[in-house]
DNA sequence: GTCCTTGCAAAACTTTTGCACCAGT
DNA sequence: ACTGGTGCAAAAGTTTTGCAAGGAC
């Protein structure tokens, strides 16, 4: 299935592969990248693709089932926890870890990962639909066509 | 240059290339991709390879004069400043601009994006070093020969 | 002169796709 | 049956690297 079709399926079907990478994702500790999670498969579905893998993960993350975080660094990670939450990553190694706020409190969460890490940097970023992708409809995508400065929100070429 | 050997380097020499890099990041107006700038470099210095940009984007953010942002999708993003500071990332396009926070307000800045973006989501990330680079020096760098368990992947990124 | 840097090309990596066959509903 | 899903392999897209020559200090 091409990308672009899957933003309108008709219905999605449960299969053998679906659900498993789901239920690894779902044990999997951690937040993996494409290959951990097909590494993970594989020792149940040994003839299953990494191609199907990223298919798979692709439309669970469209339905909502799982989150895509395009937030790291080489690789995409995936998160069985389709819930907003924070997360704490390793400058060093990349391990991504949840902000541990269970029932405690916000500040004991933190005084958690801060007594494990040694936190360096905050980032926040606010994410949405910029000025011309949240009307025109199509006039955001038409730019999204690679090389034409996807960044550029028009902005000038000083 | 290595990449692995960039990390103790004896001195960094000004090239032409490299002062021409910076000047033109540091004259986009939004944070441009490896071959964003490549392309603007090109028109100033037309032999230019898209290899020596990326080694130079590289040991400018190592440097801490740029910022290397691999918050965002498909590419990397590069930012001429290395102050912390919030970005909004439109998820349509990828476009990416500074949290407006001149001298104005936060709520101001804030009511700002609110009005010209359709805010979707907000994160908020923590980095640093966790429990296992911290200390033991390589104990950690080991788990980075990529499928090593938990964050054992990916490449230091920043 | 030393050794960091460059241009070029090839390689390494990650992700997406075309296609023919298979399988869920 | 209909049509989405799968495996495989090839392609596409992004970033890194080996090497010999060039240039900053």
């Amino acid at each position: 299935m091409k990308m672009e079709n899957v933003l309108q399926p008709r219905a999605f079907r449960m299969t053998s592969q679906r659900r498993t990478i789901l239920e690894e994702l779902r044990n999997c500790r951690w937040h993996p990248t494409a290959d951990e999670v097909y590494e993970r498969v594989r020792r149940k579905l040994p003839r299953i693709s990494l191609g199907t893998v990223y298919r798979n993960l692709e439309v669970l993350a469209l339905q909502g089932t799982i989150r895509k975080l395009d937030i790291c660094g080489r690789q995409k990670r995936f998160d069985a926890d389709p819930r907003m939450h924070c997360h704490v990553r390793c400058l060093e190694c990349g391990a991504m870890d949840d902000l541990p706020l269970g029932d405690s409190t916000l500040s004991r969460a933190i005084g958690e990962i801060d007594a494990s890490y040694e936190i360096r940097e905050v980032r926040l970023e606010f994410l949405g639909l910029c000025p011309k992708c949240k009307a025109p409809e199509r006039a955001c995508r038409d730019r999204d066509t690679r090389r034409g400065h996807s960044g550029g929100v028009g902005r000038p070429d000083t």
